[in-house]
DNA sequence: CGCGGTCTTAGACTATAGTCGTATGGAGGA
DNA sequence: TCCTCCATACGACTATAGTCTAAGACCGCG
């Protein structure tokens, strides 16, 4: 996919990634995120020659708080937490991005600044389109505006829900919550995530966080294992969670 | 205004409100407002005949969460806020929403429930517009989706703010920021919260409110009368709102 | 004018979360 | 292989927030 890939600079002369031949674009994975799906062929057509490809290595930030919103970002593969930071240096990730989810929309469509920093979490592969483009395909195409509204709602939901944690729910029931979201029933994490991004996720701090764990072992809900988290009692668990202790 | 209103029944057998004759819908106020500003007359016209209104008392509850979303509303006048409640029976106000501005529209808008509930603090009166004719109008005008996406930003922008208060700040510098939003420089509240209002704006108990309004007088930066609050160092709480403590 | 409800103030106590210091183990680079 | 760096673990202490109790002020209503 990124042998018949071109190097180029953009209109503005900032090299941001690669613009893909028109064969190389993913137009499956396209139809199967929440921004193009539905749309026709020609439509895809026509955007999918906007596209262009990024990646990144763990660690790498993508993006940073209080710059110019210039792309809007869609994750093909890999994890990207968007998170802010404090006066203090706290951090606290607002969500993790995963494949088919995009990143940075809001500030690209109202105009403004970047409201978060963007990280690679790990070995990511980002598809990008520039705000220019978003807005004219928008305007053309009332479907993609209709899938925007449609994804935008979508994240206001998500963060409302990251509001009630954050006030209803105490730490152990944060962290509770974390675990069932993200350990896999195949006892496979979906990316493993050290103590320090949970608790930048739970907006507390990393030792909270051991001793949370800790706790619910003691109580029998879940295994630490060397390596990986292992949830011994869903149930349990998920009441842990629902109500906040 | 309400003289030459006609009260109906609406297509689904549900009263929810009065249908206006055209002549009555303050049409000044739909372009003043971020859905309908720059709209042309036409367009204006054809969304008019589907806005009611609809008005509430003090404490009236206007919309439950867990329904069906139904309606958008649009504050015409009066203040409404907008709050989820905890298994527990604590309550978090996510906005308050004031002439202009909208509520219920993200359930509205991808189809799902109401997700949080809303109550008049003050008498209100509302316009609202159905489901099916806010998404008829929607695609067949483009400006009107437009600026529903720009409605949506920033609305996300507002929830994140929120996770960043409760995140980051403690209580008092939430209580500084409430109040310099809240109290206006002619030294009238643009409407007069109670401390246990407060409470549930910052996210915290009602005693709270009173330690920290208490703490920032002591500090000489607000004088607490018989029935307001006065801001006599407006640089000072901006500080305390800024950082946190 | 008196009554009841709501809002407010205040103090003491408890629970929860945050901070600090130190120690251990593992993974990856020199 | 050795040596860091990073993640984790754990205990002690502090800070912050939440809870409970009681009582006084104010408001609207009858």
């Amino acid at each position: 996919m990124v042998e018949n890939a071109v190097a180029t600079s953009l209109p503005d002369n900032t090299v941001v990634g690669i613009i893909l031949d028109d064969m190389s674009v993913n137009v499956e994975f396209l139809k199967s995120s929440a921004y193009f799906s539905g749309l026709s062929p020609e439509e895809l057509d026509a955007i999918k020659g906007h596209i262009f490809e990024k990646t990144a290595v763990r660690g790498e930030i993508v993006l940073f708080e209080g710059e110019p919103a210039r792309d809007v970002y869609f994750v093909v593969s890999g994890v990207v937490k968007i998170f802010k930071t404090s006066a203090d240096g706290k951090e606290q990730i607002l969500y993790l991005v995963r494949a088919g989810d995009s990143f940075n929309d809001v500030p690209v469509l109202d105009g403004g600044l970047s409201l978060a920093s963007a990280e690679a979490l790990t070995y990511v592969v980002l598809y990008g389109i520039k705000k220019n483009a978003l807005e004219a395909n928008m305007q053309e195409y009332p479907a993609l505006a209709a899938n925007v509204t449609q994804v935008l709602s979508g994240r206001i939901e998500q963060v409302i829900s990251l509001v009630e944690d954050l006030s209803f729910r105490r730490v152990t029931g944060r962290v509770a919550k974390i675990l069932l979201e993200n350990v896999d029933d195949t006892h496979e994490h979906k990316h493993r995530l050290t103590q320090q991004e949970m608790a930048a996720m739970a907006g507390t701090a990393r030792e909270m966080i051991g001793r949370s764990l800790k706790l619910l072992e003691d109580e029998g809900k879940v295994r630490l294992e060397r390596n990986r988290i292992v949830i011994t009692d869903k149930e349990a668990l998920k009441e842990v969670a629902g109500v906040g202790r």
